[in-house]
RNA sequence: GGGGCUGUAGCUCAGUUGGAAGAGCGUCUCGUUCGCAAUGAGAAGGUCGUCGGUUCGAUCCCGAUCAGCUCCA
C-alpha cells in the first residue's frame, strides 16, 4: 500500500522553483505519515472493529427521482430510516459483512445543478467541491448518541491524533422565541462534557450551543428528524481555547465543522408534530477531503502554520501533477481575494483547482451512467465538463482533447475505491472526447457569430471618428452621406440602432424615434456633423461609448441560443479593444430564469406506520419451473379501478425488470377467475389482476384461506420468455459489436416485442445493426443450453453483467446462456436458444442523451413480421412482373425509362408551348398604345401557364398577356404578365388579375410585372376575358 | 418541466412585403496539358424534416410533431 505512495508527497510535486515558491516556503516541504487512500482506509477499519458492516458506496444515479444525484452519504439508506425495508446491510452485496444494524462508508456525493450550487464558486476557493466523498457510520436502531459521539472522539483523537484542544463540540439548543422544535440536547451534552473533561479540558469552552439552523436536521419539512452535534476543528496557528471558540459556526475557514453526528429521533407529521421514533437512527457524515486536506496542510494535525486547502490532499494533487506535464504551468497555491484583476498565477491555479475537481466529477459520473447531455442531471455534466475544459483553454493554454488525459489519474486515484472507474475507464475517456469535440464546435460558431457582431461596432466607431469627419469636410449633402452608408450595410445599421436604445435614457431620442432608425440617426448625426459645439462632441463621445459596448442582450443570446459562454464572449471584446454590458447580460438571465422557475413538487416523505413493509410475507415463486400449482390465498387487494388476489406460493410471475407479468387463470371452489396481468408490490407480494367480471364475483365471496388452483398460459409465458433471452443475446451482441460501454438502462419484454435501453453515445450503424441480427441467430441455431442457478453474489462467475445501481441481495439467480452470456436476472427464460426462434431487430433509436433504444421481435411475431415482409415484396415482384430477386433492377431500370420520358415530354411540351406560344402573340391586339394578348389556352397545370405566358410576352418584347384556363368545373386560373414598358405606363398584373378573379368567385394577386389567381367559375372565363380585350 | 435557435443538393450554407429553388465545395462527362497540379465547358443530384391549417397559390405565415443544438429549473 506504502510503496505506491510518493516520495515528496503534497504541493510541493508540481511546484517549480520560483520565487512565488518562496512566499510558501513554510508550506512545503512537509512529510505525510499517511496517504489520503490510508486515512479513508483507518476510518473504515475502525468501525469494521465496532462490528459495523463495510458498504460500497452506492451509485451517483439517485434512487429518489426528486435527487439530481446522489447527494448525502444517507441516499442509500434511507429506505431503511423511513421503515420501508428492514436493516439487512450485511446481507447487502459487496459488502465486508458486520452487524446488520451498523453500517460505515465512504459514499461518492454530487453537489452541483440542485439547491445547493457551489458550481461557480468551485476553483476560486479551496473548500468547495461539486464531488466529493462523504464518510460516514449508521446505526438502525441499534446504538445512539454515546456510542456515536465517544466513537468519533476517539477516531479523530487517538487514532488519528488530533490534538483535544483544537476540537469543539456543537449541542442542539432550540431557539423557542422562534418556534424551534424540541428540547435542549442535554443528553448530547452530558457525553461531550464527560470526554473534554476525561481531556482535561473545560466543557464550558468547549461546548457550543446552536440553534435549529445549525443543529437540528431535517430530511423534509415531514418525515424523520432530530438533532445533531457536530464536532469542530479550530485551524488557526495558535490552539488558543477562547479565539477558537469564537469562530465557531461563523463560517471562518480556520474554524471549520468536520463531522456532523444526526441523531433520528422524531418523527415530524403534516400537521407541526413530532412524535417520538419507536427506532432512533444515527447519520453521519463527515467530508473526506476536508480531513484529508487539513491532514496534508497540517504535516499529519501537527502543524498549523499553513493556509488550509483541500486541494493540498494527494486525490488533487496527482491531478496537479497531470496538469503540470499537460500545460508547462505550477500550481502556486494562490486563491484569489477578489472576483476581478486577477494576476496570471492567481487565473492559472484556478484553473488547476477547477480542473482537478471538474476530472473526478464527471470521471465517476460518467462510470455511473451518468453522461454529459442536454437535460437534468445529464446537463449538469455536461456543465461541469465545459466549464472545466473553457479554464483549460483559456488559463492553462490547453489544446483540445486535453481533458480525457486527466481520466487515468482519476482512475488511480479513486479506482481502487469505486472500482466502476477501473471498467469503465475506456468509455469515460471516449465519452468526454466526443463531448470536448462538440463543444469546440460549440466554441467556434460562437466565436464566428460573435466577430460578426464585434466587426459591425468596430466598423460603427471607425465610422464616427474618421468617415463622418470627412463627411464634414468633402460634402455639402451630409444627410445624403450619412443615409448612403447606412443603406450600404445592414450590420452597421443594426449597431446604431442598439446605440440608439441606448441613448434613450440620455433624452437625446426617444423610443418612438428606436422605430424609425434612419430619422433618427439623421437627427443625432446631423447635429454633430454640421456644428463643432461643445454640445455635438459630448454627443459623439456617448454614441461612440455607447458604439463600443457589446450589448448585454447580444452577448446573452450568443450564451442561450449558441451555448458561447459570457466569459469568451468577454475575452474576444477585449481583444479588440470593446467592453461586454454584463449587467444588461445579467438582467436578461434573471428575465430567462423567471420564465422557467417552475412550481416545486415538494415531496412529503413519510415513515410508513407500524410494519406494514416488513410484516407482509412475500409471494414464494414457483413458476421458473412448473406452470401450474396449488396455493392457499393469503389477500384479496382492493384498488381504486382493479382487484387482485395474493397468493402464499405462485407460478405467476410478477412484472418486474422488465418483464411482464403472466396471464392465466385461478380455480377456487370450482370457480374459475381470469387472471389478465400480474404485479408485484415493494413487499415482494405477487398481485394476481383479476379480469373486471370476475372481480364482482370476488366482493360477494369470502376467498382469504381457500385453496386454489393456478394455471398460467403457457403460450403467453413462453412468447415473453423467448423475449426475455431474445434480450440477453442483444445485450451480448451490442457489446460484442460496440464495445463493453453498452449497459442496459431499462427493458421490457412482453409477449409482442422487446425493447432493450442502452448506455450508447452515438447512432448504431445499419451495418452494426445487421451484424448484431446476424450474430444472435448464429446463437439461436447453435441452439446452446441456458442455464439458471443461484449463487452469493461476490461468488457470481467473472464478467457476469449486474444491473448498475441495482441494490441486490447476497443470494443472486445467474443466468447463463452457453457461457457466452451470464447476467444476474430474475425473469423466466427459455431452455435453450433454439427455443427462441427466428429474431429481427425492428428499430433502432435514441431516447435520451447517451441512451439509444433497440427493439426486436422474436419467435412467432418474428415470423409474422417476415411474413408481412415478403407479402409487401411479392406485391411489389407481381406488379413488376420480376422476381424477388430482380425487383431492385427492374425498378431502377423503369426508373431510369421513366426519367428518360420525362425528359423527352418534356422537350416536346416546350416545343409546342413555343409554337403556340407563337400563335398567340401574332394574335395580339393593340389597346391603350400596348401591344396585349388575352387567351383561354389548355395546360396542364397553372405553372405551364406560367411558363407559356412568359414566353408569349418574350416574343411581344413589350406589352401584357393575360391567360386562363380552366382546370374542370370549378377550378380555373389566370396568369397576367406585363412587361417594363407596360408596367410604367401604369398597367398591373396584380390588378388585372384581381379584377378577372373578382369575377370568377375567386382572389388573386402578385407583383406588377407578374400575377397569378383563380376562381372556381369556369364557365365565366370566357366572358371574362372577353372584357379585358 | 419551461424557453431560444436550426432542419433547403452528397457536404457547408444563401434564399422577405407568399408568385418559376440557388451558390461554393464534392461527383460525373467532355476539353486544355506528355502527365500531375491547375483550369475551361457541360451534366446529374431536391417529398425545401414530417403532418395539418390559412391562401387562387406556402421553402416563406400559423399549428402540431420529429430530430439536432443551446440556456434555465
Amino acid at each position: 500500500m506504502r510503496s505506491g505512495r510518493p516520495a515528496t508527497p503534497g504541493v510541493v510535486r508540481c511546484v517549480q522553483p520560483s520565487s512565488l515558491v518562496l512566499r510558501h516556503a513554510t508550506l512545503v516541504p512537509f512529510p505525510i505519515a499517511m496517504t489520503s487512500a490510508e486515512i479513508r482506509q483507518s476510518f473504515l477499519d475502525f468501525f469494521a472493529k465496532h462490528a459495523h458492516t463495510i458498504v460500497p458506496s452506492s451509485s451517483l444515479m439517485p434512487d429518489s427521482p426528486g435527487l439530481l444525484f446522489t447527494n448525502a452519504g444517507m441516499n442509500q439508506f434511507v429506505p431503511i430510516f423511513l421503515n420501508e425495508r428492514k436493516p439487512d446491510v450485511a446481507s447487502w452485496a459487496g459488502v465486508k459483512p458486520g452487524s446488520n444494524t451498523r453500517a460505515a462508508d465512504t459514499q461518492k456525493c454530487i453537489r452541483a445543478g440542485g439547491k445547493h450550487n457551489d458550481l461557480e464558486d468551485v476553483g476560486w476557493d479551496t473548500y468547495h467541491h461539486t464531488m466529493f466523498e462523504m464518510l460516514g457510520n449508521w446505526s438502525f436502531g441499534d446504538y445512539f448518541k454515546k456510542e456515536s459521539l465517544t466513537w468519533g472522539w476517539d477516531l479523530l483523537t487517538k487514532v488519528w491524533g488530533i490534538p483535544p484542544k483544537r476540537l469543539f463540540a456543537t449541542v442542539y439548543a432550540p431557539n423557542k422565541t422562534k418556534g424551534d422544535p424540541a428540547d435542549f440536547d442535554q443528553e448530547a451534552y452530558d457525553i461531550w462534557a464527560g470526554l473534554f473533561r476525561a481531556a482535561g479540558l473545560d466543557p464550558a469552552v468547549h461546548i457550543v450551543n446552536g440553534n435549529k439552523k445549525d443543529n437540528f436536521w431535517m430530511m423534509g419539512d415531514t418525515g424523520p428528524c432530530g438533532p445533531c452535534s457536530e464536532i469542530h476543528f479550530n485551524l488557526l496557528p495558535s490552539d488558543d481555547e477562547a479565539e477558537g471558540r469564537k469562530l465557531v459556526n461563523s463560517s471562518s475557514p480556520r474554524c471549520i465543522e468536520i463531522w456532523n453526528h444526526v441523531f433520528i429521533q422524531f418523527n415530524a407529521g403534516a400537521d407541526g408534530s413530532f412524535s417520538p421514533l419507536p427506532a432512533k437512527h444515527v447519520d453521519t457524515g463527515m467530508g473526506f477531503e476536508r480531513v484529508a486536506g487539513i491532514y496534508a496542510t497540517t504535516r499529519g494535525f501537527k502543524d498549523f502554520t499553513g493556509e488550509p486547502s483541500n486541494y493540498n490532499a494527494d486525490v488533487f494533487t496527482s491531478l496537479f501533477e497531470v496538469l503540470a506535464k499537460l500545460s508547462g504551468k505550477s500550481y502556486t497555491l494562490t486563491v484569489p481575494t477578489k472576483r476581478e484583476g486577477l494576476t496570471e498565477q492567481e487565473k492559472i491555479d484556478i484553473a488547476f483547482r477547477v480542473l482537478a475537481d471538474h476530472a473526478r466529477t464527471v470521471s465517476c459520473a460518467i462510470a455511473d451512467g451518468i453522461l454529459p447531455g442536454n437535460a437534468g442531471r445529464n446537463y449538469v455534466i455536461r456543465r461541469i465538463l465545459r466549464r472545466g475544459i473553457l479554464y483549460g483553454r483559456k488559463d492553462l493554454k490547453l489544446a483540445t482533447g486535453f481533458f480525457e488525459k486527466l481520466v487515468p489519474a482519476v482512475v488511480a486515484s479513486l479506482g481502487s475505491v469505486f472500482p466502476e472507474l477501473k471498467t469503465q475507464q475506456s468509455m469515460i475517456e471516449r465519452v468526454i472526447r466526443s463531448e470536448e469535440e462538440s463543444f469546440g464546435r460549440t466554441l467556434d460558431r460562437g466565436i464566428a457569430l460573435s466577430r460578426e457582431q464585434m466587426d459591425a461596432q468596430i466598423l460603427a466607431r471607425t465610422w464616427l471618428t474618421t468617415t463622418l469627419e470627412e463627411a464634414r469636410a468633402q460634402t455639402s449633402d451630409p444627410a445624403r452621406a450619412i443615409t448612403e452608408v447606412l443603406e450600404t450595410d445592414a450590420f452597421l445599421r443594426q449597431v446604431f440602432v442598439q446605440a440608439l436604445a441606448n441613448l434613450v435614457d440620455l433624452g437625446t431620442v426617444t423610443a418612438a424615434d428606436v422605430q424609425r432608425p434612419g430619422e433618427a440617426l439623421a437627427k443625432v448625426l446631423l447635429p454633430i456633423l454640421a456644428a463643432q459645439t461643445p454640445d455635438t462632441f459630448a454627443l459623439k463621445a456617448k454614441l461612440l461609448e455607447r458604439v463600443s459596448v457589446v450589448p448585454g442582450r447580444v452577448a446573452f443570446t450568443l450564451y442561450d441560443t449558441f451555448g458561447f459562454p459570457l466569459d469568451m464572449t468577454q475575452l474576444l471584446a477585449a481583444d479588440r479593444g470593446l467592453t461586454v454590458d454584463v449587467a444588461g447580460f445579467e438582467a436578461e438571465m434573471d428575465r430567462a430564469r423567471k420564465l422557467s422557475q417552475d412550481a416545486h413538487v415538494s415531496e412529503i416523505v413519510t415513515v410508513s406506520e407500524g410494519d406494514s413493509a416488513t410484516g407482509q410475507q412475500p409471494t414464494k415463486f414457483v413458476g421458473y419451473d412448473a406452470l401450474e400449482s396449488t396455493a392457499t390465498v393469503v389477500d384479496v387487494v382492493k384498488t381504486d379501478k382493479d382487484t387482485f388476489l395474493v397468493f402464499d406460493q405462485s407460478p405467476f410471475y410478477g412484472e418486474m425488470g422488465g418483464q411482464a407479468g403472466d396471464h392465466g387463470a385461478a380455480k377456487i371452489d370450482g370457480q374459475t377467475f381470469a387472471i389478465l396481468d400480474t404485479l408485484k408490490d415493494k413487499a415482494g407480494r405477487h398481485l394476481h389482476q383479476l379480469a373486471p367480471a370476475c372481480a364482482l364475483d370476488v366482493a360477494k365471496l369470502s376467498l382469504v384461506g381457500k385453496t386454489a388452483k393456478l394455471q398460467v398460459s403457457p403460450l403467453t409465458r413462453r412468447a415473453i420468455s423467448r423475449h426475455h433471452s431474445a434480450a440477453h443475446l442483444i445485450h451480448w451482441a451490442l457489446r460484442k459489436v460496440l464495445g463493453t460501454h453498452v449497459r442496459q438502462a431499462g427493458t421490457s419484454k412482453t409477449k409482442e416485442r422487446m425493447r432493450f435501453d442502452f448506455s450508447h453515445f452515438e447512432q448504431v450503424k445499419p451495418e452494426q445493426l445487421r451484424e448484431i441480427e446476424r450474430l444472435v441467430n448464429e446463437k439461436v441455431i447453435d441452439n446452446a443450453k441456458v442455464q439458471t442457478y443461484e449463487t452469493e453474489f461476490d461468488k457470481k462467475p467473472e464478467g457476469t453483467l449486474a444491473f448498475f445501481g441495482e441494490k441486490y441481495g447476497k443470494i443472486v439467480r445467474v443466468v447463463d446462456i452457453g457461457g457466452y452470456s451470464r447476467e444476474l436476472c430474475g425473469g423466466t427464460h427459455v431452455s435453450s436458444t433454439g427455443e427462441i426462434g427466428p429474431i429481427k431487430v425492428v428499430a433502432e433509436m435514441a431516447i435520451a442523451s447517451g441512451t439509444r433504444r433497440i427493439e426486436a421481435v422474436a419467435g412467432e411475431p418474428a415470423l409474422d413480421l417476415i411474413a408481412q415482409r415478403e407479402t409487401a415484396l411479392s406485391t411489389v415482384a407481381a406488379a413488376l412482373s420480376a422476381g424477388p430477386a430482380d425487383v431492385a433492377d427492374k425498378l431502377k431500370s423503369l426508373l431510369a425509362s421513366k426519367a428518360e420520358l420525362e425528359k423527352q415530354l418534356k422537350a416536346f411540351q416546350q416545343k409546342a408551348e413555343a409554337g403556340l406560344a407563337n400563335d398567340l402573340a401574332a394574335g395580339a391586339i393593340e389597346k391603350d398604345g400596348l401591344k396585349r394578348v388575352v387567351a383561354k389556352v389548355e395546360v396542364s397545370d397553372p405553372n405551364a401557364m406560367r411558363a407559356l405566358g412568359s414566353q408569349v410576352l418574350g416574343k411581344l418584347g413589350e406589352g401584357v398577356v393575360i391567360l386562363g384556363a380552366s382546370f374542370g368545373a370549378d377550378k380555373v386560373s389566370v396568369a397576367a404578365f406585363c412587361s417594363p414598358a407596360a408596367v410604367k405606363s401604369g398597367q398591373q398584373a396584380g390588378k388585372i388579375v384581381g379584377e378577372v378573379c373578382g369575377k370568377l368567385g375567386g382572389k388573386g394577386g402578385g407583383k406588377p410585372d407578374f400575377a397569378m389567381g383563380g376562381g372556381k367559375d369556369a364557365a365565366g372565363l370566357d366572358a371574362a376575358l372577353s372584357s379585358l380585350r
